[in-house]
DNA sequence: AAAGCGGGGTA
DNA sequence: TACCCAGCTTT
């Protein structure tokens, strides 16, 4: 097919090296790419952008160097690795996949794309990523870079998700079965740098002349998407209990829901219609004073305002059941997500 | 089928 | 500052 040739070339000539990955064309090349380090990268490139994951993958692979390494960490350690990367319930999922492909697999992932996607945190994309990638299956990968060239290379004006099907059939009859790992990647690079979301530089695109999509003028507008909901705003209390020597005072949040086995500092509930003074919702009884500016933090589905409340303690004071003193030292390394950076980081005056 | 789940990049 | 982007699991 002279549509996948030409990306092909394309992706040989504009290969762009990053940590997991070996040279283009394996069968020229002769190096093997590392199923270990493909499945990882994956999964922290799902939600994530390529220069977010760098810094995280290096420290990953320099931890546990191999599958069998992570396999027999400490889930804590693992959380406290991905700390800041986001979507936790991916590092847990992570950790419980390289457990079960140790036990059942002889610490060998399975090639075929239905057996990946029974492990943990692989879903549809992140399995057919790694039959293809790792080991050069003939797999139609579909992520949000794929969804939108293929939309406008084929003109595809269903919306999302429902258009996603289409899509994925028109992607399995363009993946070739010689180099079916290149050609998913020399797609997914097309959308991260060429056929970008705005202002895409058809001009200098191997499909330019090939593009349904820009030859009935709608590409800028692919793909179309359901309409997102606004998000409603949350406030609450955080509480930073300080001893004498810089601690302070940490516990673990739920094993299910947001922020789920991750470390904070006590906080209130959080709600639409949440008081920020009231001094009935701290974890113990302190003389409280007020930080001067709030945290603002935005997730998925809700903006988030904390309002922080400090005190200082000396080294006697007792704290509640499952807390802990995280000393300066030690803080930097603990499992906080960003939010709760954001408070540790507040002027307290 | 819909909702829950974070963080970083860009205009 | 406001808006944009993106895959898996659970319900």
């Amino acid at each position: 097919m002279q549509a996948t040739t030409a990306l092909l070339h394309w992706y040989d000539r504009n290969f762009r090296t990053l940590p997991w990955r070996t040279p283009p064309n394996p069968e020229l090349s002769g190096a093997k790419p590392n199923p270990y380090h493909v499945w990882l990268s994956e999964i922290m490139l799902q939600q994530t952008t390529v220069a977010t994951v760098k810094t995280y993958f290096i420290k990953f692979t320099d931890l546990w160097p191999r599958l069998e390494n992570l396999a027999e960490a400490e889930e804590e350690e693992v959380l406290k690795a991905w700390a800041g990367l986001g979507y936790y319930s991916r590092a847990r999922n992570l950790h419980r996949c390289a457990k079960i492909v140790l036990r059942d697999y002889n610490g060998r992932f399975p090639e075929e794309e239905h057996k990946l996607q029974q492990l943990p945190g692989i879903g549809p994309y992140t399995a057919a990523a790694i039959s293809s990638i790792a080991f050069n299956q003939h797999a139609a990968v579909v992520d949000g870079n794929v969804e939108r060239v293929i939309s406008r290379l084929r003109a595809i004006t269903d919306r999302l998700p429902g258009a996603k099907p289409v899509i994925k059939s028109h992607m399995a009859a363009l993946t070739p079965h010689e180099r079916p790992g290149d050609f998913a990647q020399a797609v997914m690079d097309l959308g991260a740098t060429v056929c970008t979301p705005r202002s895409p530089a058809c001009t200098i695109c191997p499909w330019v002349d090939l593009c349904e999509g820009r030859k009935q003028g709608i590409h800028e507008s692919l793909p179309r998407k359901a309409p997102k909901r606004v998000k409603p705003t949350r406030k609450g209390m955080a509480f930073v209990i300080a001893r004498e020597d810089g601690a302070i005072a940490l516990r673990r949040r739920p094993d299910k829901g947001l922020l789920a086995g991750m470390s904070e500092p006590p906080t209130s509930q959080w709600s639409e219609d949440m008081k920020q003074d009231d001094l009935g919702q701290a974890p113990v009884k302190a003389d409280w004073s007020l930080a001067p500016s709030t945290v603002k933090h935005t997730f998925t589905h809700f903006h988030l305002e904390l309002a922080v409340w400090h005190t200082q303690v000396d080294a006697a004071f007792p704290l509640p059941e499952g807390y802990w003193w995280s000393v300066p030292e030690t803080l930097e390394g603990e499992a906080l997500p960003t939010v709760m950076r954001k408070v540790l980081k507040t002027p307290l005056a």
